[in-house]
DNA sequence: CTATGTAAACAAC
DNA sequence: GTTGTTTACATAG
């Protein structure tokens, strides 16, 4: 499709990031010539279960910097057979850097602003791979390529946690304890078979594999895993397979949570991301409603947030007036409450699809500048973040309105977000519901973002 | 400003 | 009561 081909990664963008990736060999070479270096490889070959493709991407430079370890042992199509060369390597590593993670590659690369960069388009920061992956990477390794956690039934017993436990050193603990919720609970989704859990094997996951649970410090540790499931958009909803190893009693408890495809590939991203960054800039979700819980969401939402501004403009009173926020800007909103369907247009309705947050909505779409383009970016790339594989056949299928939006000038640039712009928003690599606006490479600013439309 | 954790409201089940 | 969504706020870097 065109626009597949538009987003191909620009070999010749002079973005921080296509530095790197274009100049593997610079420091592949390092690689090859520190001492470090095997303890590079050994590091790098640790990372292979969860980003074959991440190597595979390199593949076609790397191998003609005559590096040595040309990743050759792995095949690099293989699970990344989506994939090619136009998308940038990028797992996003949660992990905070530290000194021992740095190795010589490192220097080479410059984390702060490279990584920075990156994130924006879940480019991906060699320098930020680092992780638990010292004591934890090994037990990945095994399981994920020798010795597959297929033993490890998709309930987490006592084996599953064990095979993981049982590796890793003292350390876990540790690394358990300074890893975000969003990269645990991907750990512990990557080690199931499908990468599926249930909630509550989650909790589990979390109570057998970490500190969270059990840690006094740690509160509300359930609420932050849901929380991370909802709003991290590597992470999916699917429907519980009926029957099998599931019992009725499970499969009618909410839904299976599921690594998405760009996840597996790529790893996790930022929570944050998923967020709004526009706290006080309300706005998309009410144009979107969701359906049912996402309704129901936003309706908590929306209550929360009453009595919240409630607190807070109490909170000013006494205080006096405090500077607003910046995001207080927007005019008291007249009418009605909102409520999940308020904003239902009849183009919605007809087209039998619930405006929910995660389908582009005309009105929202037509608010703001966004061009749906298909420019040759690096940022391209986020437009294919969530399978990586082509689009579908037409965006349009998805998101009806996006018709709407082709007329846009290109020129425009693709994202208004960190990085760009507004740097306020989320450019975030969508969660799977967000498809639409993705695909689309919408702004997912305050262009697709729930805000537009309220405010402006 | 970003990332993260957490609290909390609320709806659906 | 559990699950899921969302917003808000606090804090650290």
């Amino acid at each position: 499709m065109d626009i597949n081909e538009s987003l191909q990664w620009s070999p010749g963008c002079d973005l921080p990031f296509s530095q790197l990736s274009q100049e593997p060999s610079n420091y592949q070479m390092t690689q090859q010539y520190t001492p470090d270096s095997s303890a590079l490889y050994n590091y790098t070959a640790q990372r292979l279960p969860y980003r074959s493709s991440y190597n595979m991407t390199y593949s076609p430079t790397t191998t003609e910097s005559s590096c040595p370890r040309t990743y050759t042992g792995l095949d690099l199509v293989g699970s990344a057979g989506n994939m090619n060369e136009s998308y940038p390597p990028s797992a996003y590593l949660l992990e905070p850097q530290k000194p021992q993670d740095m190795l010589d590659i490192s220097s080479h690369l410059t984390p702060g602003s490279m990584c920075n960069f990156e994130d924006d388009f879940e480019g991906h920061c060699p320098a930020m791979m680092k992780s638990e992956d010292s004591n934890y990477g090994h037990s990945r390794f095994d399981s994920d390529i020798s010795m597959p956690n297929s033993i490890s039934t998709p309930e987490p017993q006592v084996t599953s946690v064990d095979t993981c436990k049982s590796e890793p050193s003292h350390e876990d603990a540790n690394v358990d304890k300074e890893q975000p919720y969003a990269q645990l609970i991907y750990r512990a989704l990557m080690e199931q078979e499908g990468h599926t859990m249930v909630l509550r094997d989650i909790y589990n996951w979390f109570k057998r594999n970490t500190d969270k649970a059990t840690d006094k410090e740690t509160k509300g540790w359930q609420n932050s895993i849901r929380h991370n499931l909802s709003m991290n958009g590597a992470f999916e909803k699917v429907d519980q397979p009926v029957g099998d190893a599931m019992t009725r009693e499970e499969a009618k408890k909410g839904f299976m949570w599921r690594l998405t495809d760009s996840a597996i590939r790529e790893g996790v991203k930022s929570t944050t991301r998923y967020r709004s960054k526009l706290p006080n800039k309300r706005g998309c979700r009410s144009q979107n409603p969701a359906p049912q819980r996402q309704a129901s969401g936003a309706k908590g939402g929306q209550a929360a947030r009453k009595a919240a501004r409630l607190r807070r403009s109490e909170r000013l009173r006494d205080t006096r007036s405090v500077p607003m926020h910046k995001g207080d800007t927007y005019p008291p909103r007249p009418g009605p409450a909102y409520t999940p369907f308020d904003n239902f247009s009849p183009s919605d309705l007809a087209m039998g699809y619930p405006a929910s947050p995660y389908y582009c909505h005309s009105e929202m779409d037509f608010g703001s500048p966004v061009k749906q383009e298909a420019l040759p970016s690096p940022f391209g790339q986020n437009l294919d973040i969530l399978s990586g594989q082509p689009y579908p056949d037409s965006p349009q299928d998805l998101c009806p309105d996006m018709r709407y939006l082709l007329p846009y000038s290109p020129e425009e640039p693709m994202f208004y977000g960190s990085g760009s712009e507004s740097g306020s928003e989320p450019m975030t690599p969508l969660s799977s519901q967000d498809y639409c606006a993705m695909d689309t490479s919408m702004p997912q600013d305050p262009a697709c973002h729930p805000e537009a439309g309220e405010i402006y």
